[in-house]
RNA sequence: GGGGGAUUAGCUCAGUUGGCUAGAGCGUUAGACUGGCAGUCUAAAGGUCAGGGGUUCGACUCCCCUAUUCUCCA
């Protein structure tokens, strides 16, 4: 059975159990704290599990994209070393929300497993969970029954609460689970080792393959368990896994899942797979890495500095170094390995195949920053390795003294001996650089150094500390004030203000700085979401007015901040929003709509959202396009949106409509953004701009006044951001540049023609320009000479002093030529500017070298007459002093450095 | 969100306890050589040293702030 068989087997098999079958969530989470990335198949469910909500299915099942990469399951360093762990993988899941509950569970999945798919009855051991008398709870008999049914009783082995008891977090809905182990080992090594004293225990030919979790409690967050009175089932069976037992392998990676991009990355390299571990490693660790980038990408998120990007930049990362350091390559390869994904995975994920350019190109960019990135690393690690250069004499005596010195040679030689790479530098590469450890400690092993990995250690510890340091929240439990209030109701689409009542609180403190959560029984706030802000605006409880400073989400619970509480939280309020604010972003985000629109005409239908933010002051847009928008391009689109301001297209808002009859209007859906079944759909002309949008926008389009672009460039390899603003904001613009431009033309006399008068006064300017420099030639001449005249000789030296009023720099200009013009020459300058005087000496270089004269020394003899100091170069200095009075003494003293 | 680094000519970058009239390579322009092209040689133009403030006789260099960007951590 190939890969694509066994998925549709297992989702036939749940139709038939009279599942609804729904389609993957996006693998990128947004409006979660606690969550980055879907690391499970209930992930989508949550919230019908914490009872937030009503699930529209009794049965569902799925495949669900999953990446697993930070927080609690952090197997990132581990993939690609063993043969079962995986960055991105397939959860293929079933669910039943307080419907079936044990009994169906379990007999469904040995069918499914033994019954459908023919998995060797014998290879299968099951868990059960074993009971915990500290928590009370009694082993799981009900489910131990229920399997003896299907598999003799040897094969049920007990677990403990780690193994077999299952919670979503801290607190929330929990219960017994009972995995489905598969033990694939030869028949020689099974009669050696029995398979149930392996499950559990690392094998990794006895695997867990599928693990069914029976919610039936809910934690309190006193600790104590409550029983639930509708029960759930949730299960999760890993794909990969399922495949490589059907398909025989004993690794996932043997399995058509990953074979065919494995065997075009070894035909790459030049290597075979299997003849070495360590490339064997970096092949499973591409072809792994591969998938969870790809994925993400289609998904709409990019590799970038923060956050969940950071997460997809540093798995790319780790792709590209065991490419680096294990294969050979030297150049982008990674995005060279996109069609044959899409030839595997295409058909059933087709977001890869409608986005395969962007992933291809966002990919090689990606590669091709840390190949630079490594490149500066291993200058470093060069300059670092390569002893210093004896230094060339510098004249001062220290270095003949370092030169015969025993310890210098003995530290120098220690060095050499020691080989050793500092711990602090290896962090400062890593750290600062990006440059990977493991590579360093690989740079190092090949010229036979060590790291000294214990101060690389050290040096990252303490960065880790300062992070969670600053990081500390500390998150009070809700005061709940309204027992059941289930989920806020939002009226923000109608009113701005509202009578309503705050149901729960809590109290947050972050670096010092307190914050109020607050959950309104109805409230008009916007929620930060879909790029669009939250709304600010004000509690009003009796006669307190509290400021809500902002309005966020978890999931789909609306919070609104504040820093203070009012005085008796319990009574009525009054929730109003700013509407000035509300007003202004609003114009932002249906001028965002009007310029999607517009961009999708001027440039082609090519060009998606990636990501929006809209605030009170501006809008910003990110959209696949593959070439600099020329003036023109922009240009059109301005003029195209402000005709559709101009038109004053009403709003068109359908607040809950069927997915497939919005799909139908052409409405514009994201990737990597979950819809329910109902959607929004706004509409400002169906035939210009229909979209998919939860946001606030104006009633009719005349009230965005204007729209104007104010930045146009490039985020990431085909990807452009544009920055607009409208509406009030854009007035401000324009006044701002036509009073600019009466400025200058005030400048200019008012000028018939402008442009022709900036002409006329560059033009004249660059004639002025040659003339001056003519006459600062010609003056510079002058100057020589009247100096030449001034001239003094005593003993072969050309001694010359003056008071001049000049500037320093003329001063510095003037002493060159000076020097440049007369031989011998021993030069004073002085000036005086607003009480202070400043001295200059520039001495001919022979008379340095000859002479033994320096610039420097005298300098600091002649500045005690002006109660300053100085210093320089021996063959010029300067200095600065408070007494303008002590010039003539000055230039007096220096006489006595030529007459000896 | 926090730490560290970077920002110098159109581009890629040097600039070593603060003092060399800020340099190199590529590119640009002009001239010469060549039958033409490719090219070679010579010369020139091109810099608010990211912006602002401070310390100093003197700041590309040291300190502070801001912006942009890279990087690590959370």
């Amino acid at each position: 059975m190939n890969n694509t068989d066994i998925r549709q087997a297992f989702l036939n098999f749940f139709q038939s159990k009279e599942h609804a079958i729904v389609p993957s969530a996006p693998m990128v989470v947004k409006n979660d704290p606690t969550l980055m990335f879907t690391n499970a198949g209930m992930n989508q469910f949550k919230d019908i599990f914490l009872g937030n909500q009503e699930g529209k299915f009794k049965r569902v099942a799925d495949t669900q994209k999953c990446l697993r990469v930070s927080g609690k399951h952090n197997d990132l360093e581990e993939v690609g070393h063993d043969t079962y762990h995986h960055t991105m993988f397939e959860m293929l899941g079933n669910w039943s929300f307080g419907d079936y509950f044990k009994k169906e569970a379990i007999a469904w999945g040995w069918e499914l497993l033994t019954g459908v798919l023919k998995i060797d009855k014998n290879c299968l051991y099951v868990t059960v969970f074993e009971g915990d008398d500290k928590e009370g709870l009694a082993r799981d008999n009900e489910a131990i029954e229920f399997w003896k049914q299907h598999l003799p009783e040897e094969r049920i082995l007990l677990g403990s609460k780690k193994d077999n008891f299952w919670e979503m977090g801290d607190t929330g809905p929990c219960g017994p689970c009972s995995e489905i182990h598969a033990d694939i080992r030869s028949e020689a090594e099974k009669a050696k080792i029995p398979g149930r004293d392996l499950v559990n225990k690392g094998d990794p030919h006895v695997i867990e393959i599928w693990n069914l979790v029976f919610i039936q409690y809910n934690r309190m967050a006193g600790g104590q368990l409550v029983e639930l009175p509708a029960k759930h089932v949730d299960t999760g069976m890993g794909f990969e896994r399922l495949c490589m037992v059907l398909q025989g392998k004993k690794s996932n990676y043997d399995t058509d899942v990953f074979q065919p991009i494995i065997h075009v990355i070894a035909q790459k390299a030049g290597i075979k797979y299997g003849d070495e571990p360590t490339t064997d490693i970096a092949m499973r660790v591409i072809a792994d890495h591969l998938r969870a980038i790809a994925f993400a990408i289609a998904d709409g998120q990019l590799p970038s500095n923060v956050k969940a990007g950071y997460v997809i930049r540093r798995i790319l990362r780790r792709a590209v170094r065991y490419g680096y350091a294990f294969l050979g390559f030297r150049e982008p390869f990674i995005h060279d390995l996109i069609p044959v994904l899409i030839a595997q995975m295409g058909q059933v994920f087709p977001e890869l195949v409608a986005q395969k350019d962007l992933i291809t190109n966002v990919i090689r960019e990606e590669e091709a920053a840390f190949l630079r990135t490594l490149s500066t690393g291993i200058q470093r690690f060069n300059a670092y390795i390569t002893p210093p250069q004896p230094l060339p004499k510098k004249g001062g005596a220290g270095v003949e003294i370092a030169e015969a010195t025993p310890t210098d040679t003995l530290s120098c030689v220690t060095r050499h001996v020691s080989q050793v790479i500092d711990g602090s530098f290896a962090f400062e590469l890593y750290d600062t650089y990006g440059f990977p450890i493991d590579l360093t400690e690989l740079m190092a092993r090949e010229i036979g150094w060590t790291v000294d990995m214990e101060g690389f250690t050290t040096g990252l510890a303490a960065q880790k500390n300062r992070s969670r340091q600053d990081a500390i929240v500390d998150t009070s439990d809700w005061v709940t004030l309204v027992e059941d209030a289930g989920m806020p109701e939002f009226v923000g689409y109608d009113l701005l203000q509202a009578d309503t009542w705050i149901t729960k609180y809590r109290k947050v403190v972050s670096k010092g700085e307190e914050l109020f959560h607050f959950v309104f029984a109805q409230t008009p706030f916007y929620a930060e979401s879909g790029g669009q802000v939250g709304d600010k605006g004000w509690l009003i409880s009796g006669d307190e007015k509290i400021e809500i400073i902002n309005t966020i989400k978890e999931n789909e619970l609306i919070i609104h901040l504040s820093r203070s509480l009012p005085s008796v939280p319990s009574q009525k309020i009054i929730a109003r929003v700013n509407r000035e604010i509300r007003t202004n972003v609003a114009n932002n985000h249906s001028a965002t709509h009007l310029m999607h629109a517009a961009l999708r005409k001027v440039l082609g239908t090519h060009v998606e959202q990636k990501g929006s933010l809209v605030d009170e002051n501006r809008l910003r847009f990110d959209f696949t396009h593959f070439a600099k928008l020329s003036k023109d391009e922009i240009a059109r689109v301005e003029t195209l949106v402000n005709e559709k301001i101009r038109e004053n297209i009403q709003l068109k808002e359908a607040r809950s409509l069927p997915i497939a009859q919005a799909k139908a209007l052409g409405a514009m859906a994201l990737f990597g953004e979950k819809y329910g079944d109902h959607v929004r759909v706004i509409t400002f002309d169906p035939g210009y701009s229909v979209e998919l949008c939860g946001g606030t926008h104006v009633p009719a389009t005349g009230q965005i006044g204007q729209f104007k672009i104010i930045s146009e460039g490039a985020i990431a390899a085909g990807i452009r951001r544009i920055e607009a603003i409208s509406g009030k904001k854009a007035d401000e613009y324009w006044h701002s540049r036509e009073s600019l431009l009466t400025e200058i033309s005030d400048l200019l006399k008012n000028p018939k023609d402008l442009l022709k008068g900036v002409n006329n006064l560059l033009n004249e300017n660059v004639d002025l320009k040659k003339q001056v420099a003519e006459l600062d030639k010609l003056k510079a001449r002058q100057l020589k000479e009247e100096f030449a005249a001034q001239v003094k000789h005593y003993n072969g030296i050309n001694f010359l002093t003056a008071k001049v009023d000049l500037d320093a720099e003329t001063v510095k200009n003037l002493a060159h030529e000076l020097n440049a013009s007369i031989p011998d020459l021993f030069l004073v300058l002085a000036t005086e500017t607003d009480g202070k005087a400043t001295l200059t000496v520039m001495l001919s270089e022979n008379l340095v070298k000859e002479r033994k004269l320096n610039a420097a020394d005298i300098i600091r003899e002649l500045a005690k007459e002006i109660q300053g100091g100085g210093g320089g170069q021996p063959h010029i200095a300067t200095a600065g002093g408070k007494n303008p009075a002590g010039i003539m003494a000055a230039l007096e003293k220096a006489k006595g450095f030529v007459i000896t």
